[in-house]
DNA sequence: AAAAACACTTACCTAAAGGTAACTACTTTC
DNA sequence: GAAAGTAGTTACCTTTAGGTAAGTGTTTTT
């Protein structure tokens, strides 16, 4: 796979940057997270956790009990993304606001 | 939609990006561009070139004729999404290293 | 006059992403 | 001992992305 296509393939997918956004504002637990990123199902954040772990952004750390707990945790590489996350989000809401004044012929 | 989601969804797919490059290097057909574009369907690329004109990252030009011809420019605009093309061409060539080198326990 | 090129469109199919709801196995609180 | 919580998994369904192949209408070359 060509290298930025790799990287568009970490990043993208409706719920990676809410989920990372959620670890960072300091939910940890597996229904923690659930609850604060709101429309997300159980089964569709079980698989993007473990992309994010697959791909190193997160850990999923299992705490000997009892009571056994899992917690996950944004690892330091994902910080390496911040630059990428702060230029794309300046671009889109400069974009949205192109879109809104230059509307197409279809709209 | 928000801004971070609304700028990946302008970069996102299998072939935006390489239709945006052949045309920089200088295809302008439509049958060009998809010779110049290995594997793309001709119907692939009638949409995307929808979808980058859409964006206002492409202009399609109908030249009068007689013979009437269509030809495909990138518009200026585009440019200002290079600095974030590089940022990620950048983080995905490094990140392909690092998953090399550290492999995960299912691979 | 026939054949090929040009810029698409249409119909049909497969694969991947994502959603819903029920279920599991264990633990902990009431 | 029943109910609720934790961290998922499973089966099933819909939507979106993308691929294949044939067709369309116009023009241009042979």
């Amino acid at each position: 796979m060509p290298a930025l296509r790799q990287a568009l393939t970490v990043l993208n997918g409706k719920w990676k940057l809410p989920i990372l956004m959620a670890i960072r504002a300091g939910s940890s637990r597996f229904g923690e997270i659930e609850r604060s990123v709101p429309g997300i199902s159980g089964k569709v954040l079980a698989k993007e956790l473990k992309d994010l772990e697959d791909h190193r952004l997160l850990q999923r750390i299992v705490h000997a009990g009892p009571p056994v707990a899992v917690t996950y945790a944004v690892l330091p590489y994902a910080e390496t993304l911040d630059p990428i996350i702060f230029m794309l989000r300046d671009w889109g809401s400069q974009h949205q606001r192109l879109l809104e004044s230059t509307p197409s012929v279809n709209t």
